[in-house]
DNA sequence: CATGAATGAGCGTTCATTCAT
DNA sequence: AATGAATGAACGCTCATTCAT
């Protein structure tokens, strides 16, 4: 019996793992970690607080693979954007969109996200999250410098404020994004990148 | 002897709560208000968590007068600029421009609000939230529509997206910004602005 | 094995409350509600202060248990008494027996009840309180009202303050009496009764 | 300057202290003593919490205060009584209208007494009580048992269970009684005597 | 005499976690 | 897999008391 250590009834169904988990991260998103119980939890999957623990460590735990899953997925299509070889504006705007992707996959992993990970990174169980803010930071940072050099973004403006500015612009639309509303993630990330890019104000 | 510094014990008392209000909004904003404890606030401001009790009624007070305080101010500002009779784009860059100036005043205040007022607004104590919200969204909605309708705004754009683009753009910025940095919040809101009105990308 | 006696680990649930219940209620008749600490009860009762949650959800809600449990069972009592259709002797006679029967059964019910009603009868949680105030009045009120109509009790006394007399003397015995002492509840009714219908003068 | 251990700058008023312990007296009865903050003291006598402690030790001092003055009094005229030589019959009647003057004169020390004695008696500041308790005892129980022994009282009742009766029938009274109501204390007394020595069933 | 501000111990309660069944 | 009962640490808060002014 390959790739495993427990017997064949000790072995969880992976299934159950993974409905636990969007339970608890539905409840994480929408009342914050802390604010969260592990009871509130159990009530909400239909099983006693301490049943939780047979599958998970502990709350902590849950908080670990439902951010660390939501990243692992994110980079996977970060990076084969950044891979493409792709323009500075091309990168931004399969950036932009990728993202609202992920926001419609992972609605609450990225409203955890957004609230808590600047705390957690401190923990060296969430060192991870830091490592992403680093990597975030130098592949969108470095799209906007490489649009500046080459005269497609304005270089007038001080880019470390722009790169705030797209990145928080962006992911800030998680905390009112509800899956199946009026517009797709491609047609927000469409909308989006017009006002990023071009601005509101009518030219004249 | 004119400007004397008085020692602790000699200063008078009623800036005392103010104090420690803004102790409390220090750490309210860097931990969250759940996971703040009362004593952390004591032992921030030199005593102990019980005698804070002797200034306010509860954890709970104080969270309500950082954030009556903010918007209070906040909109002493906006009815200012509201009532000053400008046209769109004057209206924007203006609700703009004093919304960074009360980043700079209550940063604390500001993140805390980021932070909680979701769910708080769904207490009674806190139903001036939800209130300050709809104002908030008259304000600024309006201002849009009316751009919009006046030729000065893009038309082409879903204007509730653009309303929470501007909003959340702005606001948003009250996490990362650390007064006295390298920009006034004047400077900063002429940028932001400047991206929001003519986009970041270079006009052809 | 039939009748085995089980250890605590082995005995089954339900009991539980009332063992709690019945421990509270005896701290609670020997110090005082107020003076009552919640770890006092799980001392004495062999667990810590915060497994009492599991099982009540707060020291009030104890309180409320033991005392609503007595008056029910109180007025099982009464009421079969006063639908007995008795005269008025026969009816104050059974009253008092009855009484006693209680104060042996529910001893520390009733002294909390003596120490605590008067109070707690003012909270909406404990309104029944006073509606059971109300009944008992009228219930023995009543008796004596009849009687002294009837030429059974005498009529040139204040028929409250007769009440007043006899309700007391009634129920402070709780303050008194101990299960298993040397007079059973049925004896100390015969004496009590004796005394207050014939008084403890020699008659000439 | 005799009998003074303070300049008269130190000595307090003594009105005062009367004053804010009758104040203390009437807060105890009403809520027990536990359940009264020093606080509420201080606001219903009309100056703060801490002000209270130029006047007396401790909370605990002004229930000693309290409850020593009354059994003084009690005292006084308990021992008239006693020592007038009269006959059992006399001194029983004596003794439950003095206990109902002293019930009109000190009705909160009264019901503190009720509420208090029993734990409070077990400290060594209150052992004061239990001597009283024991006096009390001597001369009630003592009275009874000489109106036995001389045939003016029943002898076939249990007599300790007389004397409770006669003993809590008397002093509950404080439970209910309100100075300036519609019968004077001379008048409770007759009453209460001629239920207690006659009873309330009339005689055939 | 009284105030204003603080102390420090303790209270009722919550909650993540454990574990025998 | 899940339950039921418990643990123990921490939390928000109360309150008698102290003391410099």
């Amino acid at each position: 019996m390959p790739n495993s250590k427990k017997t064949a009834a000790e072995r969880p169904a992976p299934e159950r793992r993974g409905e636990l988990l969007a339970t608890a991260a539905e409840v994480f998103a929408a009342h914050g970690y802390n604010a969260t119980t592990v009871r509130r939890i159990a009530d909400e999957a239909g099983l006693l607080a301490g049943s939780l623990y047979y599958h998970f460590d502990s709350k902590e735990s849950m908080l670990d693979e439902i951010l660390s899953a939501f990243l692992d997925e994110l980079w996977d299509g970060y990076d084969a954007v950044l891979a493409a070889g792709f323009g500075p504006r091309e990168t931004l705007e399969a950036l932009v969109t990728e993202s609202f992707r992920e926001i419609d996959r992972h609605r609450p992993a990225v409203a955890i996200y957004q609230r808590e990970s600047r705390h957690l990174a401190r923990q060296p169980r969430f060192a991870y999250l830091a490592d992403s803010q680093r990597r975030f930071e130098r592949a969108w940072l470095g799209t906007l410098r490489r649009g500046a050099a080459a005269g497609v973004f304005r270089a007038d403006l001080d880019v470390r404020l722009a790169y705030r500015f797209v990145r928080d612009t962006v992911w800030v639309a998680a905390s009112w994004y509800r899956p199946g509303g009026a517009h797709s993630p491609e047609e927000i990330a469409r909308q989006y990148l017009s006002m990023v890019l071009e601005g509101i104000a009518v030219r004249e």
